[in-house]
DNA sequence: TTAATCTGCTTGCGCAGGCAATTATTCCGC
DNA sequence: GCGGAATAATTGCCTGCGCAAGCAGATTAA
């Protein structure tokens, strides 16, 4: 039955993965901070990074980011007011922008990027061996969704 | 040095973390969401649960539950006006309030409760060992702040 | 006892992001 | 080609939360 307690192992488990993404994902925003960049926006700027001199569309980010279109729209417009990113108006689809970093944005990214990593490397991987990791890796693969997943959320029973 | 690339070992062990925990956190949101309360209302119903007749302070609650006091105060109004908590001023310190479930807190808590541990079933423990939770477990031992994290947080250097 | 300080909670304000409606463009069937 | 559906992005509105200021009530120092 599905609605026993949780045994001690499984409370351990669950709400570590909690509470420890919640206190290094603070952590690590807090080290962003002084930038002046969130979490949110570091990572657009990464996949950005990423992307290089192709771009990304708007609406590509924004699922990557598992954001709405409407947030991701305002979170471009503070990038852009910044002069972080730039949009281009996509030559073969007229809806859609191409979205790059500029000069200043690239800047910006490896000193967030720097800043970023010495956290992690702090607050994670030197706290972790590799056999941890190859641990951590093979559970996110398990708990990674299925195509039953997927087709349950666009066919709901 | 602290700026280099990430392996792709680290890499999938990081990314898989954030990606999973958005994921899952989402998807029991989703699940709560019919019964009107979100994971952070959720949990501090379940901390009253715990605590019981003895209710719990305010202020505690905002702790554990890693939240500012104000937008705690906040929650707990939208609580308070749905009747499914109360809040009796503390008889020993006029300043402060104890908090407690009412009978319609503890019977959404249940409900709540239910639907949460079958989409944890689901998404979480149905698909990983005891040696994967045991794994998990130590990680999160090992992520956990020392003595000298607090230290520095309070007297940074 | 009284003044100064501290603590627990609330309130005003601001920001980030979701949802739904809107606009501009493209795609599809004919 | 043309009209209707789909899609990209934006906008208005709303909610949740953090921060900083405010307000009791409590504690400490004189």
């Amino acid at each position: 039955m599905a609605t026993e307690r949780l045994d001690e192992l499984e409370d351990a488990a669950w709400r570590g993965f909690l509470v420890t993404h919640d206190r290094i994902w603070r952590e690590i925003e807090a080290g962003l901070a002084p930038l002046g960049v969130s979490m949110a926006e570091y990572s657009v700027m990464a996949l950005l990074g990423e992307a290089g001199r192709k771009g990304m569309r708007m609406s590509e980010l924004a699922q990557r980011r598992l954001m709405s279109s409407g947030g991701f729209t305002r979170l471009a417009d503070r990038l852009e007011r910044r002069g972080l990113i730039e949009r281009r108006r996509s030559a073969d689809d007229g809806r859609g922008f191409e979205v790059y970093l500029t000069k200043e944005g690239r800047a910006l990214l490896r000193k967030a990027w720097r800043r970023q990593h010495e956290d992690l490397r702090r607050l994670f991987f030197d706290r972790l061996d590799d056999d941890h990791l190859r641990s951590l890796a093979e559970i996110w693969a398990r708990l990674a969704p299925t195509d039953d997943d997927k087709a349950s959320l666009e066919h709901p029973s």
